[in-house]
DNA sequence: CAAATTTTTGACCGGTTGGACAAACGTTAA
DNA sequence: TTAACGTTTGTCCAACCGGTCAAAAATTTG
C-alpha cells in the first residue's frame, strides 16, 4: 500500500476557489501548454490575484499534477466499461461512440492529455506504464477471447485500441485542422455525426469476423 | 499571384549554418514545443553561440516559420502521390504505407506539426484553410469517384482522410505512451510492422466494397 | 463583540529569456 | 597588402516569470 500524504481538511472558500482554479488552469494549459502558460493567465481566467492563486496551489506544478491526476481516470472511464459480457460488436461500437462523445464533450482535456504525452509525458510514465499498461493489457485480452471464439477479426488488439484512440481523439486534438479543411458549411454537431458514422462503418467492418 | 520578399542572396557558410540552425531547433521544438524552447538551448544544440544565432535568423519566430513551410510540403507529399488512375486499394495500400513510414521516419517532424495544431495552428492556419483544404478536396474528389464506381465502399472521404491521418502520425506523436503501453518486448521495428500490418487489415477490410 | 483564523493583496526578488550592439575576428578579392 | 565585407562573441538590457512576504482585509469562532 502506497503512503497518501493525510487528507487535507479543506475550508468551504478552499473548495471552491481550488475548484475555479483547477477550471481556469484547464483553459489555459490545453490551450498553450504548460510551459507556455503562466501563473497571471491563469490567476486572471480564475478572476484572482497571483499571490492569491499561490495561496492554494503553492507551485504551478502542483496545479498540473492535480488535473492530470483527475484526467486520467475519467479519460479511461469508457475503455473501463469495455464488458466481457456484452455482445462483441456493440461493445466496440459503444466504446467508439464514448470515446468520440469525449472528444466532443472534453475537447480541453483531451488536448491537456496530448500535450502531456507529445512532451514525452514526464510527469505522468509511472501512470502510464502502471495503471494504463494494465488496463489495456486486461482488454486485450477481452478482444482476443473474442477472436479465439470468432465474434471479431483475428487482428492485434493492441493496435485495435490505439486506433481507436487515434482517430477519436483526433477530432479533439486536431480539431482547427478539422475545422479548415471541412469548411465552415457543417457545424460542430454535423461534423461529430459524420465522423461517428464513419467511424462506426470503418471498424464494424474493418472488424467483422471473415 | 502573391508578392514574395526578393530571394536573399546567401553565402556558402549562410546557407550551411542556417542549415545546421533548423536542424538543431527541429529538434528542440519538437521536443519542448515553441514557447518551451529557448534559443539558448537551440544555439547550443547547433554548436554557437546565442548572438551567432541571431545572426541567420534574427528572431526565434523566423526559425518556427522557416520550419514549418518546409515541413508542410514534405508532410503532404504522401498525399499528393495518391493518383487516379492506378487500382483504388493499391492506391490506399500505398498512401496508408507511406504516411506509417514518416511517422517511423520524421517523427520530430510529426511532433512539431502536431504542436502547432495543438495550440490552434496560430502561424499557419492561413496554410491549412488553403493549400491544405485544396488538395484534400481534390483527392476526396478522386475517392468520390472510386466509390461511384464500386471500387471502395461508400463513406466519407474526408474523414477517411482524417483517420489515415490520426492512425499514422499517433505513432509519432503518442509514441511513448505507445512504448508504455506495449513494453519494451518488441523494438521500434517491430512495433511498425505490427502497426503496418494492423492499419492496412483494417482500412481495406473496412473499405471493400459490400 | 472580540479574538483567532483564514483569505487577499501590493510590493518585491532572483533568475531567465529574447534580443540589441559594438567590437573583435576571419575571409575574400582587387 | 589592404579595404570591404562577412562572421563571431562578450556584454548588456528590459521584460517576464515563478515565487516570497508581510501586512491588510475578511471571515469564522467563542
Amino acid at each position: 500500500m502506497t503512503m497518501e500524504a493525510a487528507a487535507p481538511r479543506r475550508t468551504r472558500i478552499q473548495q471552491e476557489k481550488r475548484e475555479v482554479i483547477l477550471e481556469a488552469a484547464l483553459e489555459v494549459f490545453s490551450a498553450q501548454g504548460f510551459r507556455g502558460s503562466t501563473i497571471d493567465q491563469i490567476a486572471e481566467a480564475a478572476g484572482m490575484s497571483k499571490p492569491n492563486l499561490l495561496y492554494y496551489f503553492r507551485r504551478k506544478e502542483d496545479i498540473h499534477e492535480t488535473l492530470m491526476q483527475r484526467l486520467l481516470d475519467t479519460w479511461l472511464a469508457p475503455l473501463r466499461e469495455l464488458d466481457d459480457v456484452g455482445d462483441p460488436m456493440t461493445e466496440l461500437r459503444s466504446y467508439i461512440r464514448r470515446k468520440l462523445e469525449m472528444a466532443r464533450d472534453f475537447p480541453r482535456e483531451s488536448r491537456l492529455f496530448a500535450n502531456e504525452i507529445l512532451q514525452g509525458a514526464p510527469r505522468i510514465m509511472p501512470l502510464l506504464e502502471g495503471e494504463l499498461k494494465t488496463l489495456v493489457d486486461d482488454k486485450a485480452e477481452v478482444m482476443k477471447g473474442w477472436m479465439r471464439n470468432g465474434k471479431i477479426a483475428r487482428t492485434d488488439p493492441y493496435h485495435l485500441i490505439f486506433s481507436i484512440w487515434a482517430t477519436t481523439q483526433h477530432y479533439a486534438d486536431f480539431d482547427v485542422q478539422v475545422r479548415a479543411v471541412l469548411g465552415p458549411d457543417r457545424g460542430a454537431d454535423g461534423r461529430f455525426e459524420d465522423a461517428a458514422r464513419f467511424l462506426e462503418e470503418l471498424f464494424l467492418n474493418g472488424l467483422r469476423p471473415q
